[in-house]
DNA sequence: TACATAATATGACAAATATCATAAAATATA
DNA sequence: TATATTTTATGATATTTGTCATATTATGTA
């Protein structure tokens, strides 16, 4: 089993900054799973006894509205940590995460966690700034969700995810996710996220083949009303 | 000047996880200031040198979109801490806190806080506890806004204020705001607010006075649809 | 390959919400 | 108290968005 102190992913989280005791001991302690397209890491309500590191793949994170449909409240990629919020608050998570592509997760212990906490201020200090980026983007996207139309919205979404994960050797969004992703994400019906993603298409803002969309034009798509 | 170590609002806040020794320094170097009605304690964009523990009064923290439009992302009464998300990332900050009522607000400098953050675990444990909780009603809030219909949303918040911030003598909330806030609490126009308080009034969920709002039956507001 | 299944696409229509106009009431100010 | 100003209220209408129906295309699977 691979170590934590040769993986690289750690360099993107606050796991980089524990020291090199700590860091072989999280090592020690953490199991890694492969997790395949579609399967969940956990659910809403799920007691997490650790969180999560990201090795490989993307998750969305999603909660059930009373309305039946799931809100994406914020996609993780490789690098990322998740079930933090849970670890800290001791409630049962508030999130599903849920594989959007075939995923590689080291799981770390809760009691190791906070103990780190507890001794390390560099550490908890990270994990507190990373806690505070997440809040500011929570509350920007909330601002977002209540004041500009689904046609803005699904326009920065494609916006964000061309520049959070680029795009594959054909010009292709590197990050595939279906039309009703786009559409819990943005908070409309999937029949409206289509039919505006139709609309970009004519107005040559975008392009598709099949399920996979190209960005054709991102400041156009900034602009959009 | 009154002193933290008698001061009552403390225990709803993190400070309440400082030691004897450092809360008499947050004592001796806190200023204390007035804040009137309608007065922002500080701006979207303000570099915060400190944070703010509010020993009286209710604010709004608010968040100008790009329509022209306030969104209110959170009140926060008695007993709140604002500034802390800001003063943790080292960014200005990414909300105003405007005063809904006449405030009292005791000022403590970053480097008081910062040192106890880095000195007592405690401390920046509670404050990651505060942090998550944050973090998780604006992921609620998020959904809310994204699957709610402004009916609901507003209903909610009716709800929420009447829990919070209770009744007065006569019966009405407590906490009496403007039409204009309701609608961007709720993410809505300020007309689409109005209409449908007049609606809930004829359903007898509510009764007004003016601005005043009485709260008539929670239960049937958490029914809406 | 052929079939079943799921995802995407689009039309028609209904419902929700915003905007503009204007009136009435409440509140502040002289 | 009288007047000006703001806030609340409501109607008329336009726009946005959701829902249901159905066709088309893509994708997985035997």
């Amino acid at each position: 089993m691979s170590k934590c102190e040769q993986c690289i992913v750690r360099q993107f989280n606050s796991l980089k900054a524990l020291t090199k005791e700590e860091l072989m001991r999280v090592s020690a302690c953490k199991t890694t799973q492969i997790v395949k397209k579609g399967d969940n890491i956990f659910e809403e309500g799920d007691s997490l006894n650790g969180i999560y590191c990201i090795r490989d793949g993307v998750c969305k994170l999603t909660k059930l509205s009373e309305n039946g449909k799931d809100q994406v409240v914020k996609l993780a990629l490789k690098g990322g940590m998740i079930g933090q919020r849970s670890l800290i608050s001791g409630e049962p998570s508030n999130l599903t995460a849920t594989a959007v592509n075939d995923m590689q997760v080291c799981f770390v212990p809760k009691s190791e966690i906070i103990q780190d906490l507890q001794k390390n201020p560099d550490f908890s200090m990270d994990v507190l700034k990373n806690m505070a980026k997440d809040l500011k983007n929570s509350d920007d996207q909330l601002v977002d969700m209540a004041q500009k139309t689904v046609k803005q919205r699904l326009a920065n979404t494609l916006v964000y995810i061309h520049q959070k994960f680029g795009s594959d050797e054909n010009g292709f969004l590197a990050l595939t996710l279906s039309r009703e992703d786009y559409a819990s994400i943005v908070g409309t019906a999937t029949e409206s996220a289509i039919r505006i993603l139709s609309q970009f298409k004519k107005q040559g803002l975008i392009s598709t083949k099949g399920k996979q969309i190209k960005i054709e034009d991102d400041t156009g798509l900034l602009r959009v009303e």
